[in-house]
DNA sequence: TCAGACAATCTGGTAGAACCAGATGGCGGA
DNA sequence: TCCGCCATCTGGTTCTACCAGATTGTCTGA
C-alpha cells in the first residue's frame, strides 16, 4: 500500500492546504507526517513538482506554489489528481487541439500507411460494437485522434498532442454520457476515416474542423455556465 | 560548487556510461560516488528524468534508459546537456513549430493588443541595434516569435512553444552566423508585423509561412547534409 | 558435461537522524 | 513606535541502516 504514486495525492494536498495569499504550503516534515512517509519521498515528489513549475522550493525558507502552470503536463496531473482545472485553461486547451487535429488531418491524408488504416479501422469498429450495446464511447475516441496524429509520422508532434489527452480522458464520460452525441461522433469519424482513405487532405480538413467545431462549442457552453468565481 | 544543476550532467553522463545493450545505467551508489553528492540528490534527479521518461527505475533490479523520448521538455533537456539530437526529432519539432505559428500569426493578428505591439516593435529596434552592429541575432529571434504566441493570448499554447525553443536557441548562433541571414530574416520580421499591425491575417501567415520556410529548408539541408549512421 | 538448486551479492525503495546556514518572526529594549 | 537581536523554522545535503526481490555465480548431483 505504500508504492502509490504519491504525486497526485500531494499535488492536490498542497493546493488544499496551502495558504491562501502566499502560496506557501506545509513544510517538508509536515508533508512527510502527513502522508506516514519519509523526508525523502517528499523531496522527490516535490523535486517533479519543481520541474513541472508547479512548485517552487525556496532555499531555507519554503515551498511556494508558482501562479498556476498551463504546462500540458501540469494540467494533466491536476486532471489526475482531481483539482479543478481552469476553464480558461481547457478552453485554451481545446484551441490548440483544434489547432493541431485540422492539421494532422491534413498530413495524415498523405502520410497514413496501410498500418494507420487498419489500426482505424479496428478502433472504428470498437466504437460501433460500444454504441450497439448501448454503452458510451470512452477511450476510442482518443485512440481514434490520437492515431490520425500517428499518421503524420511525427512522434514530436505525437507527443506533445498524447500528453493534453490525458487531461480530457477524465472528462469524457461527460461528453460521451449522451447516447446520440455518441452516435454523431461516431458518424463524423467514418467519414473522417473515409476522406482520409480517398487521400483528400481538404475534405479531412474540413470535416475535422467540423467535428472538432461541435466539441468545441458543447465544452464552451459548458464552461460558460459554471462561473466559478473562486477559479482564476 | 554543489549547487550545480545535476539534471543536464546526470542525463548526460546516463547516455556516457549505459550498457549499449541493454540500456542499464549505473546504479545510484555508483553515480552518487562519481558525481560525488549522496544518494538522495541522485534519487530526486532520477525522478524528475523519470517522471520525463527519460529513465525507467526497476526497483531491486537497476536503472534503464527508455526509448528515446520524443517529449519537448527531454529535447529541451538533451539539448542542455549537450547530447546529440536525433536529426529526425529536430525536423518534427520544426515541422511543429510551423504548423503552430502559421496559425499564431493569424490568431495574434485579431487579439493582438497594443502591449503586444509594443513589445514587438522593443524587440524590433533591439534586433536593429545588434544588426547595425555586426552582431548576430540571438534571443531576439526567438523574443519576437514568442511575443506572436503570447499575442494569441492562449497561454496553453504559449508554453507549449516555448518549451521548445529551448532546444533551438543553442543553435541559433550557427543560423545567424551568416549577416545576410540575419538582414533578411530582420526585414522578414518587419513585414509580419506590419500586417499584424495592419489585422491582415491572411497576409501575416503568409509572411510567416514564407519566413519559416527559409529556416526549414536551412535545418533540413544542414540534416541531410551530416547523415549520422550512428543516429536511431 | 550440464542442468538445476542454493546462497552470496547487488539494487532500488524507504526510513530516520543529524547538521548546516540563511530566512523568519517575535520579543525586548531604546 | 521602531529598531535590532535571537530562538526557531526551513530547505539542502549527507550518512547509515534495513528490506526484499532480482541477479549472478557457485556447487551439487545426475
Amino acid at each position: 500500500m505504500t508504492e502509490k504514486n504519491l504525486l497526485p495525492e500531494l499535488t492536490a494536498h498542497l493546493y488544499a492546504s496551502s495558504a491562501a495569499e502566499s502560496g506557501r504550503t506545509p513544510s517538508e516534515r509536515e508533508l512527510a507526517e502527513h502522508f506516514g512517509v519519509s523526508r525523502g519521498q517528499i523531496r522527490e515528489t516535490l523535486a517533479v513538482l519543481e520541474a513541472m513549475r508547479i512548485v517552487e522550493r525556496r532555499a531555507k525558507s519554503g515551498i511556494f506554489l508558482t501562479a498556476r502552470s498551463a504546462s500540458v503536463d501540469a494540467m494533466a496531473l491536476f486532471a489526475q489528481a482531481g483539482l479543478p482545472l481552469d476553464p480558461v485553461r481547457i478552453y485554451e486547451a481545446v484551441e490548440l487541439r483544434k489547432i493541431h487535429e485540422i492539421k494532422a488531418a491534413e498530413l495524415a491524408s498523405q502520410r497514413a500507411t496501410e498500418e494507420n488504416f487498419v489500426r482505424l479501422e479496428e478502433i472504428l469498429a470498437a466504437s460501433e460494437r460500444r454504441i450497439a450495446a448501448g454503452e458510451p464511447l470512452a477511450e476510442e475516441d482518443r485512440d481514434f485522434h490520437l492515431e490520425i496524429v500517428r499518421a503524420t509520422r511525427n512522434t514530436v508532434f505525437y507527443n506533445v498532442c498524447g500528453v493534453y489527452y490525458a487531461v480530457g480522458l477524465r472528462r469524457l464520460p461527460i461528453y460521451f454520457g449522451d447516447p446520440s452525441r455518441c452516435a454523431q461522433s461516431h458518424a463524423e469519424h467514418l467519414g473522417i476515416y473515409d476522406a482520409l482513405r480517398r487521400r483528400d487532405g481538404n475534405l479531412a480538413q474540413a470535416l475535422m474542423n467540423a467535428h472538432l467545431q461541435g466539441a468545441e462549442s458543447y465544452w464552451k457552453g459548458l464552461l460558460d455556465a459554471r462561473v466559478e468565481p473562486a477559479a482564476e
